[in-house]
DNA sequence: AAAACGGGGCA
DNA sequence: TGCCCAGTTTT
């Protein structure tokens, strides 16, 4: 017991020494006092590499100064800013998360980890962040960088994939952690992860921790941290036909929990293979859309993401009359379309079929 | 406990 | 390609 106590010190005074010297990258959220704008970053930042993140964190610093701006803002034009950075369940959460804050606490950022952690979008890691970060308050981040310190740093072969391995490593944290100064630990072993202990090839000679490090020289350090689950890639063949009359366009938002949700996308249908043009208009009436004559293929792509890899077609259709169609979409107008947020994929198709050319207007982000 | 949720970067 | 990233929510 003694003596992991002072593997314990040993670990934290090492870390505090390194970070205070370290010449580490300047990130705009670091040394900010304001909780709206640690919030705003940290819930940029789920998973999401900081450097992605920076042009989106000064966007919206810029667009929504405070809490209150970003609550009166309207859904759509959030979701525009938030456009190209993925997994909108954060977007459409930080909204709810501003407008409660903003008409319920008085714009008030709650100043305990319970009342932060109780907060829609903020998680573990985040509340902890929040609460160390803002408020000072002693607890631990436990994220992908602190699992790859502490995992090779004490040789540990606990699974991070599981809730049993989640409880052990957050003890490990909680029990390095520096609780005098908890914003300056937690800052310098995230550091640590994104920096020196990165995931390929850790600079073990540059780490203040390998002295007593147990994975240093060992075959763990290629393993660690374990997994217990692979990921299982679904293939998803997406149809788009994008209905064109006079000067509109036919656009639906999604609202499905599936991916995209709460973005725009033209008509669209759904196989589970590859499909042809017959095909194509016989599941086009199926699902209340009458397609008269031949829709082309204007462009193609593919898309990875985690656990999907989604193939596109995107089909185009002039029509001179309305033809008929489900309920769930609307004509817009094409200026709207600048304004209106779109997945990346169909992002690219109406790019390489030149549809922003043709409405005067470029992709932003 | 497991699955779902984006997109980009790197080897 | 496979894996990972300042994770959270839903099933």
């Amino acid at each position: 017991m003694k003596k992991k106590a002072r593997i314990e010190t040993i670990f934290t005074q090492a870390l505090l020494e390194w970070h205070q010297q370290a010449k580490l990258r300047t990130l705009p959220w670091k040394k900010v006092n304001d909780p709206y704008k640690i919030w705003l970053s940290e819930i940029i930042l789920q998973q999401t590499r900081a450097e992605q993140g920076i042009p989106y964190y000064l966007k919206f610093i810029q667009q929504y100064p405070n809490i209150h701006a970003l609550a009166a803002a309207n859904d759509d034009e959030v979701f525009r800013l938030w456009q190209g950075l993925g997994y909108y369940t954060r977007c459409r959460n930080l909204l709810a998360t501003a407008r409660l804050i903003a008409t319920e606490l008085g714009g008030i950022f709650p100043n305990t980890y319970a009342d932060i952690r109780a907060l829609r979008g903020i998680g573990d890691y985040t509340a902890a962040a929040i609460a160390s970060f803002a408020f000072g308050l002693p607890h631990a981040v436990l994220d992908g960088n602190v699992y790859r310190v502490l995992a090779r740093y004490y040789a540990d072969e606990h699974p991070i994939d599981t809730l049993q391995g989640k409880k052990h490593f957050q003890k490990l944290a909680d029990e390095v952690l520096d609780k005098k100064n908890p914003a300056t630990f937690n800052q310098a072993i995230m550091d640590l992860g994104a920096s020196i202990c990165s995931p390929r090839k850790p600079q073990c000679s540059l780490c203040p921790l390998s002295n007593t490090c147990n994975s240093k020289n060992s075959e763990l350090l290629k393993i660690l941290p374990l997994k217990s689950k692979k990921i299982v890639v679904q293939h998803r063949y997406f149809n788009f036909i994008l209905l064109e009359c006079r000067d509109k366009i036919w656009l639906e938002r999604r609202e499905t929990k599936d991916i995209w949700n709460g973005l725009y996308q033209p008509f669209l249908i759904e196989t589970d293979k590859d499909l042809n043009d017959i095909a194509l208009h016989k599941n086009a009436a199926y699902q209340g859309l009458q397609l008269s004559g031949t829709a082309t293929i204007v462009a193609q792509t593919r898309q990875r993401l985690s656990h999907q890899l989604v193939h596109s077609k995107l089909y185009f259709k002039h029509c001179k009359q309305p033809p008929s169609l489900p309920p769930c979409g609307s004509w817009l107008h094409k200026d709207t379309i600048k304004s209106l947020p779109f997945p990346k994929t169909i992002l690219e198709l109406f790019e390489k079929k030149g549809i922003f050319n043709a409405i005067g207007t470029s992709r932003n982000i």
